[in-house]
DNA sequence: ACAAACCATAACCAAATGGTTATTGTTTGT
DNA sequence: ACAAACAATAACCATTTGGTTATGGTTTGT
């Protein structure tokens, strides 16, 4: 698995607009930008640019659809969160450890 | 336990000298705003500045001694980024619960 | 007693950030 | 054909942010 920095996704996420957005794609699944707009209570283009930096951190995928743009949430660029909470937080590390294990063990 | 908003933590870890700083703490334990600072790069001030956030997302404690302040890391502040994935990281969802379940069976 | 060490705070600054309105380029419905 | 809908970009603005140097308050070593 290609390792990818942190620091995009935790800049991308510290925003709460922005992960209100997130958020909101993983609850309701694909949603247009029209319809983000009315969720996120700012401006289009404001959501518009949220949108890009999210995309940018690959939280996000794009799909045109006409005059549409769908976006979609992808959880799974939240890995380097997950590998960087395996490093540095001490406190779930031997969670994490005995989970990989475990894990290990059962799907080979 | 008790439950705190994810928001500070994700903004105090979105800046890369804070999370620098805060990796250091995990890594080689209780330092003084000297050592960090000799670490870091940057200034004194900074690092006191960034301690400061750290400290009011409660990723990092204090311990004065005579004319040196101690900071050691707290990383069970990472709780709400944990419970955060938890709820939003869809892809990491199986492996939580799956996880949470076994850990369960293990230690009673 | 006093100079030096340590750290926090103040004052300041440039750059980044998050928002806005205006505009433009497509696409769609009539 | 054309007006309206959708989304991205541009231009702009206020605030926040991350850094600096300067200063002040304790504590320590001599």
């Amino acid at each position: 698995m290609k390792r990818v920095s942190a620091n995009p996704v935790f800049r991308a996420l510290a925003d709460p607009t922005r992960r209100s957005l997130f958020e909101e794609l993983t609850r309701q699944g694909e949603q247009t930008v029209h319809a983000l707009t009315r969720y996120a209570g700012v401006s289009q283009p404001a959501v518009s640019k949220h949108l890009t930096v999210l995309k940018r951190a690959k939280l996000v995928r794009h799909r045109r659809e006409g005059r549409e743009t769908h976006y979609r949430a992808q959880p799974e660029a939240l890995a380097p969160l997950v590998d960087w909470l395996e490093h540095y937080g001490a406190f779930w590390r031997d969670r994490f450890d005995r989970l990989e294990a475990l894990l290990e063990r059962m799907d080979p």
